[in-house]
DNA sequence: AACTAATATTTGTATATGCAAATGTTAAAA
DNA sequence: TTTTAACATTTGCATATACAAATATTAGTT
């Protein structure tokens, strides 16, 4: 279980950091971006929330992005904003041919049924592991 | 399935830490660790393809152990094998035991089946997305 | 209103891992 | 036999992530 769930993982993460270099970005800049341009003011805890990723994480992600003009924060006592700069709006859709691609790209080695049953599968497994 | 992939991996490798703390090892260092008990002069190559993991890292990960007296190398020619010390070997139950709480864990939360269902899954995956 | 507790975010530091280049070694070809 | 190619391992450097502590802010209690 140890083994095959990283395995996994870390084939899962280079198909996909292969398929993001197109927009020079990691996979979770990469997801971490579209939420923000979907959801403009998101905040760092629910991004981290819906990325499963630790706050701390999440702030080293958005000064990446902050640095590359992609988003911007702005803070209001203890709540930050993240907002999507135009640049990132201009972006949005060659992220989401990205995602697509990638999708369409694991479906047709893996199958889509077979792929979505252990989507869902270790969603649900994370889940219950969790704390 | 990029974050599914991701979040399982990361709360098995959590849950494993914690199992293999008591041993004061990292789950990888433990499992290679009793994989060169099990064969000793095993190659680092072919330790790397049995753990899928780079070369680079099996040789980091040898290094530790080898600070910590746990395994030797000899280096003839090109080839390099590794062995257990007396020190590793007298710990082997011990890791065979973290090992099985492990496993048992998360049968406990998941059920026997659908975790050997899900484990093969995830290997027979991997290696269809692998190279 | 002052103090404490809870919350959100950031920072310092550590670990795990990989890639690409360097090193050393054997095998093959010229 | 010298040169070249293939291989195994190691090193230097970079990335992703987390934990724990530090900060800053709001809410609750007395």
């Amino acid at each position: 279980m140890y083994f095959a769930s990283n395995a996994l993982a870390r084939v899962v993460e280079k198909l996909s950091i292969d398929v993001w270099k197109k927009v020079d970005l990691s996979p979770s800049h990469a997801y971490l971006l579209m939420l923000v341009v979907e959801e403009p003011g998101m905040q760092p805890g629910s991004l981290a929330g819906q990325l499963r990723l630790t706050p701390s994480t999440i702030t080293r992600l958005i000064e990446k992005l902050e640095s590359r003009k992609l988003v911007v924060r702005t803070n209001e006592g203890k709540i930050t904003n993240v907002y999507p700069t135009p640049k990132a709006k201009e972006l949005f859709p060659k992220l989401i041919a990205c995602a697509t691609e990638f999708t369409t790209k694991y479906y047709a080695i893996l199958g889509k049924e077979e792929c979505d049953k252990l989507t869902r599968t270790m969603a649900n497994m994370a889940d219950k592991l969790d704390p």
